[in-house]
DNA sequence: GTAGGTAAGTACTGACGAGTATCATTCAGC
DNA sequence: GCTGAATGATACTCGTCAGTACTTACCTAC
């Protein structure tokens, strides 16, 4: 029986190179002032939201995030419900930049081609920020059905949000399109993507690629002056 | 204090309309048969796959998918070395469409934009396979060094392959693409998308899905005739 | 008909991790 | 400087799950 036996892993066992960023917690000598309350549960989800985005939902303890913040466990049930509750939390702090660039954009009079690039940026940045991972990969299966279904209404509404754009497009004749419902996919696809390889101290920042992405979708990559086939 | 303490949801908990699909189990009386090792392996990494996809990897119990094959969990055991390894050979299992795409596009004189095409629908076809959620979404953070060292490589080799395509089609003018590296990110994100939201039953195929995507990605969404701007 | 290998089941262990009961401390306003 | 609410720590409980001895059955070959 060739039952080799590895080792359990334990991701969280392995060299990491963390916290290279600001330690920010607001748990610390002098700081340790009361009140604050939001603050501090901003830097805990903040905290998560990096840990989670390091080791993986699983692979991260909540006594892993308690001590990267200094703080015990029960400390963190204080300013949040559960583990679950902390995911969701985290989930919504990102997509906040993407729907706000959703917003900002729907009261412009700009050319749909011009609000849609405005958005991919946003989306990008929002992607490439600690929540990115949050809001990529977690979700359907870590969250229970009323939040997961919280969760898919909102991706949705980003979506649609997307399509709209594209559809805006094609009426004022900025964007050319067959298919908006995939175009949508595609871009939401591309830009999600990011979260799997940003890393911070990239030689382009989450804006330059978001342009970048903008080029490449804008123009495609059949050569102009060349008709398909 | 807010405490309030949902129940722990485990989502194998809620309804699952799974198994609507073949539910091949080499492990059923008339087929009980001894031998038929690599058949009855390979059945075990479909069924893991299959589970992972639905439930993620950490949701599902080893106990889960020997009851699903209607075993109990040392058999599995006896296939497969840990966990892990079954994560990992799903993994491989998945990995294999996209590399025979490559490899069969390898001795291919076509323009480099036709051999990227049929690439990209063998990449979508794997994706929207159940092993499509193995490839995207585990990997890095629920595998130990050596083997997600092995999946970095393999999908840096994929990575690399669908550059050297846009390369290829710059020199023979099949493609125009100002920065291959990006443009493949942008490829492989929106494909791997793919999987987050494609089910069976869909009105669109695998393939059909990877030619729309080729498309939006040949002509770009910028109105023909004008130069940005 | 028995030896030996193959295939599967029974019944554990050992560890980890979410969540909690309870106690200790500290600050704010009186 | 007293009191109660706001914060925090200690030290548990309890369930789950990967992984493992050990046993059982069976099939093939000699």
């Amino acid at each position: 029986m060739p039952t080799r036996s590895n080792k359990p892993h334990t991701a969280s066992a392995a060299p990491r190179a963390a916290s290279r960023r600001k330690p920010l917690s607001p748990w610390r000598g002098a700081s340790k002032s009361r009140g604050n309350r939001e603050f501090k549960r901003d830097a805990l989800i903040r905290v998560a939201a990096r840990a989670f985005n390091e080791r993986g939902f699983h692979n991260t303890s909540l006594d892993d995030i308690a001590s990267e913040l200094e703080v015990t466990k029960p400390t963190l049930y204080y300013y949040v419900g559960n583990k679950e509750e902390l995911l969701f939390q985290c989930f919504l702090t990102g997509l906040e930049g993407i729907r706000s660039a959703l917003r900002e954009v729907a009261q412009s009079r700009d050319a749909a081609r011009e609000r849609l690039a405005v958005v991919l940026r946003g989306y990008a940045v929002a992607i490439a920020s600690e929540f990115g991972w949050c809001m990529v990969r977690a979700a359907d299966q870590d969250l229970g059905p009323q939040l997961s279904a919280h969760i898919k209404a909102l991706k949705s509404e980003i979506d649609l949000g997307l399509r709209a754009l594209l559809q805006d497009g094609k009426r004022d004749g900025s964007i050319a399109v067959d298919d908006p419902k995939m175009t949508a996919f595609a871009l939401a696809g591309a830009l999600n993507g990011i979260a799997h390889w940003y890393r911070d101290n990239r030689p382009l920042s989450a804006a330059q690629i978001a342009d970048r992405f903008v080029l490449i979708f804008e123009q495609g990559y059949l050569p102009r002056g060349r008709l398909k086939g």
